[in-house]
DNA sequence: GAGACATATTTGCCTTGACAAATATATATC
DNA sequence: GATATATATTTGTCAAGGCAAATATGTCTC
């Protein structure tokens, strides 16, 4: 229906395309979602609060690698989510290079609050896929991740 | 085998994150493969390259919305491959205010060059899916994207 | 245990890209 | 055809995040 001919208007995106598209329309989502709670928080910020209401307390370096990124970007995101009272730094016993990162009490009660938020978008975001297809989705996604980090 | 508890090391990936993994390993991965080319140009530069290679000359706003950025953003990645002497905006005749954005002879043979680079990579990524899975990945994604934005 | 090397976090610098305001032109309505 | 509204591009401003250097600490080897 859409060959790939010069005459086509709309030619298939490539998949790095198609990739960043759909995640960028999710990221406004979520976030319109989330400031409609009346919380002001960015993408970055509720998925770093989100990891560590469900994993616990972990170091600066987990969480980074958990979150795709860089030691630098992670600093200043604990800077901002420390700043607003939702966690705190605190020193490992066994490795006094690296932190531990703990939910406080705020930070606790607020991704509770959060909790059906984000669900809700992702379930709305994917309401054209059946349960098989969301997993199939998850899984590709998984195994080119995998094979690009060999 | 990887339940959601909260002992396990890995919980499985929010879908959000999962796509921003997948995007920014591709990126580096192709930005890699263009360099080792000994060509100088970022991910969204060749995206821009490709798309008017094969669709041909279109506006700024078309191209702006097929790569998924801002009319801001746009602007600067013409002011880079015009600088590099890629691409020239010409007048588009029917209408003033628009342009017309089309790749020079440098910028087309570029392009040529650089064809196979980026197949290699995405095929070299998606090694462990099957010919159904990676149109059924694409399928799911375009499905996705069309939902959100409704 | 001294030196070499690896790892955790922080900081500085820089690029990318979003958003909003400005400008120019097109289109529709009266 | 004058006015109001919509659209195309550019520019200013800003925040997010990548990379590299700095610092502190851990680990390994002799």
């Amino acid at each position: 229906m859409c060959p790939t001919t010069p005459t086509c208007d709309k030619p298939p995106e490539s998949l790095g395309i198609l990739l960043g598209l759909v995640k960028s329309e999710l990221v406004r989502a979520l976030e319109q979602e989330i400031a409609e709670q009346g919380v002001e928080l960015r993408f970055s910020q509720v998925q770093a609060l989100k990891r560590l209401n469900l994993v616990g307390p972990m170091s600066a370096g987990e969480l980074a690698r958990s979150l795709g990124h860089d030691g630098g970007a992670l600093t200043r995101l604990l800077d901002q989510l420390e700043e607003k009272g939702y966690l705190r730094r605190k020193p490992d016993p066994q490795d006094r290079r690296a932190l531990r990162i703990e939910l406080t009490a705020s930070g606790k009660s607020l991704c509770r609050e959060l909790g059906g938020c984000s669900d809700r978008v992702m379930n709305a975001a994917q309401k054209s896929l059946s349960k098989d297809e969301r997993r199939h989705l998850i899984d590709y996604l998984q195994r080119i991740l995998t094979t690009l980090r060999q």
